[in-house]
RNA sequence: CGGAGUAUAGCUCAGCCUGGUAGAGCACUACGUUCGGGACGUAGGGGUCGUAGGUUCAAAUCCUGCUACUCCGACCA
């Protein structure tokens, strides 16, 4: 402390804080970081960098590297609170490991070779490898091997909350993407396939509680189940407008998937030809854009015709995949497809003329010279038009097994809005998510590399089959002001605001009567658990006061005025209101816990 | 890792083209006025102009190397 006497009721005074029942104390604003900026910093280009600067919650140290100051810390360790207490309640273990990892462990379980730069690797004085833990499988289960020997033990599921490290070739949007964040990971550990399975449950169902306390709009969404298979793996998405993900979700269902995964089911019957072929000059439209402007076609009624690299299966050379006008090819799903080679290449201009004599302006089904796999929804369109596979024309009035047999057909685009779900229950919806959680069944990979075995009932050596699940803490506080904040700045959800109440006197320094009552409210509203923000600043004036407590988000404010004083009212207002309510003075403490109920 | 850009006061930026003793606004300190939605006046404090070298009588300014940071792309269990 830079002054005063450290005894008795000196200290008292100029204590800033109080302690709350919850553990979080109340502050007086005046030996408070509250550290609010008024301009935008030039570098931060997302909403929640932004704020969060602003805010004074976090300091650039590097590139990738935050301080967080005290507002910051306070979300924090609200969401660590909650995701701590709903992985007690289902039933996992918190334990703490070194974020130095040794490279042994890593060569081991052979990630070390895989990991590549990310892996940030260097050297103790001994000359031992060392890495920063960018995750903590290999040493989970190495902790494991060394302590869990039986059956009975399992199934067991231990987490920490910890700092990972990752060297991002380019970290970016703030604490969304850094190199050093923290994580809350945990692994659980297994028999047999069955217990992970019901473990897995537990998980999807503790973070479901998890997002759900925050506060935050979320969906849990089915990833890539690719070697896994069944239900092995969730993300779960806060839905924000900026979120770098787009995610494909039911009305009239769970059914939610990334749009890279989502299945694109076309709906409907092909109706039958009602036009003839016809070859049209077409010189200057070299695009479905181009196509659709000058000859007024519909653009459902135009295809696009894209030209990759087929499989060395399929005997090379090229292959043509035909997608409607207004639709996108999936590069995922192509490449998964035998007839395609995987990494999805497309064919250069120079393959294309010499393998059809056409450029790519003018492509088509029609006399196509090459293989070609159509989506399904063109495999229903009628009376379409294409390139004709000469340049500067194109046939209109296309209809399969009139004018050509239908080539095979696969899923080939994206899922769009209002694609039926591929539950068939209700029709799909777009919306940008960001990844928070990830849940993951992972089966034997670590635990066989590392050799972390159990014997069962039957004295036999068992491999045990563990599942993952992160939630990443820093991103969580990103998201959470991603979805939630208009231009005056953040709008905290109740269960994670760095404080549940603004105390606000107009002015401390002319008015003693308003010094007098928020000094009193202060001291019972903290007596009566809550988290109070004083702002007794007597330098400035009452504009900042309110937009500092508006920026960083506090959800309730109390006015104290002369003006109410007279009629022994204070002004109450929710972050989100425009209008304050008047409160008598001696009910706005129950007012407030009517109001904040948790 | 490829492409582009930036680096001057705590923050946002001007000055650089055309070389000649370092600037503004905000923030900070003191005093005064004002004070119910980011007040005003006066006086201050604060910068080896990212760094190393070169050209020059003289470099924030021109040239070269290096470093850091940002953006776009690739990458991201």
């Amino acid at each position: 402390m830079p002054r005063g006497t450290v005894l008795g009721a000196g200290l008292c005074l100029q204590w800033p804080l109080s302690f709350t029942p919850s553990g979080f104390s109340a502050m007086r604003a005046s030996r408070y970081l509250l550290a609010t900026v008024k301009e935008t910093p030039a570098d931060a280009v997302v909403v929640s960098h932004q704020l969060m600067l602003r805010a004074g919650m976090i300091r650039k140290l590097a590139s990738g590297l935050y301080n967080w100051l005290p507002t910051g810390l306070r979300v924090l360790q609200k969401v660590e609170r909650i995701i701590r207490e709903e992985m007690n309640n289902a039933g996992a273990q918190e334990v703490l490991m070194p974020v130095t990892q040794p490279l042994e462990l890593w060569d081991e379980s052979g990630r070390s070779a895989g990991f590549g730069p990310e892996l940030l690797r260097f050297v103790d004085r001994h000359g031992n490898g060392f890495c920063l833990g960018p995750t903590h499988e290999e040493v989970i289960t190495d902790l494991v091997r060394n302590e869990v020997h039986s059956y009975k033990q399992l199934p067991m599921n231990f987490y920490q909350i910890q700092t990972k490290f990752r060297d991002e070739t380019r970290p970016r949007f703030g604490v969304m993407r850094s190199r050093e964040f923290i994580m809350k990971d945990a692994y659980s550990f297994h028999l047999d396939q069955a217990s992970l399975a019901d473990t897995y449950d537990v998980m999807y169902t503790a973070y479901s509680n998890i997002f759900d306390r925050l506060g935050l709009n979320y969906r849990p969404v089915a990833a890539d189940t690719g070697s896994i298979g069944g239900s092995g793996s969730h993300e779960f998405h806060v839905l924000a407008d900026s979120g770098e993900d787009a995610i494909a979700f039911s009305d009239g269902s769970d059914y939610a998937a990334n749009v890279e995964l989502a299945e694109a089911v076309a709906e409907g019957e092909r109706a039958a030809p009602s036009e003839a072929l016809r070859l049209v000059d077409t010189p200057d439209a070299k695009t479905i854009a181009e196509l659709v402007e000058q000859f007024s076609l519909p653009i459902d009624k135009t295809v696009k015709t894209l030209i990759v690299a087929a499989s060395e299966d399929a005997g090379g050379g090229l292959i043509a995949l035909l997608v409607r006008g207004d639709h996108e090819l999936n590069a995922l799903k192509a490449e998964k497809l035998p007839q395609v080679a995987a990494p999805l290449r497309f064919a250069t201009d120079e393959e294309i003329r010499a393998a059809i004599g056409a450029g790519p302006g003018s492509l088509g089904p029609v006399k196509l010279p090459i293989p070609c796999l159509v989506d399904r929804s063109v495999a229903l369109m009628s009376d379409f038009g294409a390139g004709a596979n000469v340049d500067g024309k194109h046939y209109f009035g296309i209809n399969w097994e009139r004018d050509l047999p239908l080539p095979d057909t696969a899923d080939l685009r994206n899922a769009v809005e209002g694609d039926p779900s591929p539950d068939g229950k209700g029709r799909l919806t777009i919306k940008r998510g960001i990844e928070v959680g990830h849940i993951f069944q992972l089966g034997t990979k670590y635990s066989e590399a590392l050799k972390a075995t159990v014997l069962d009932e039957n004295g036999k050596s068992v491999i045990m089959p563990m599942g993952c699940y992160g939630i990443g803490v820093t991103r969580v506080v990103a998201a959470a002001i991603e979805q939630n904040h208009d231009e005056r700045g953040i709008i905290w959800p109740e269960a994670i605001a760095p404080f549940q109440i603004a105390l606000i006197p107009v002015n401390l320094k002319k008015s003693p009567r308003e010094r007098e009552l928020c000094e009193q409210l202060y001291s019972e509203l903290t007596a009566a658990g809550f988290e109070v923000l004083y702002d007794d600043r007597e330098k400035e004036r009452l504009g900042v006061k309110l937009s500092d407590a508006e920026l960083i988000g506090i959800p309730h404010r109390v006015v104290v005025a002369e003006r109410g004083l007279d009629d022994g009212t204070v002004e109450y207002r929710a972050r989100r209101d425009s209008d304050n309510t008047l409160v008598p003075v001696g009910e706005i403490v129950q007012f407030l816990r009517d109001n904040l109920r948790r």
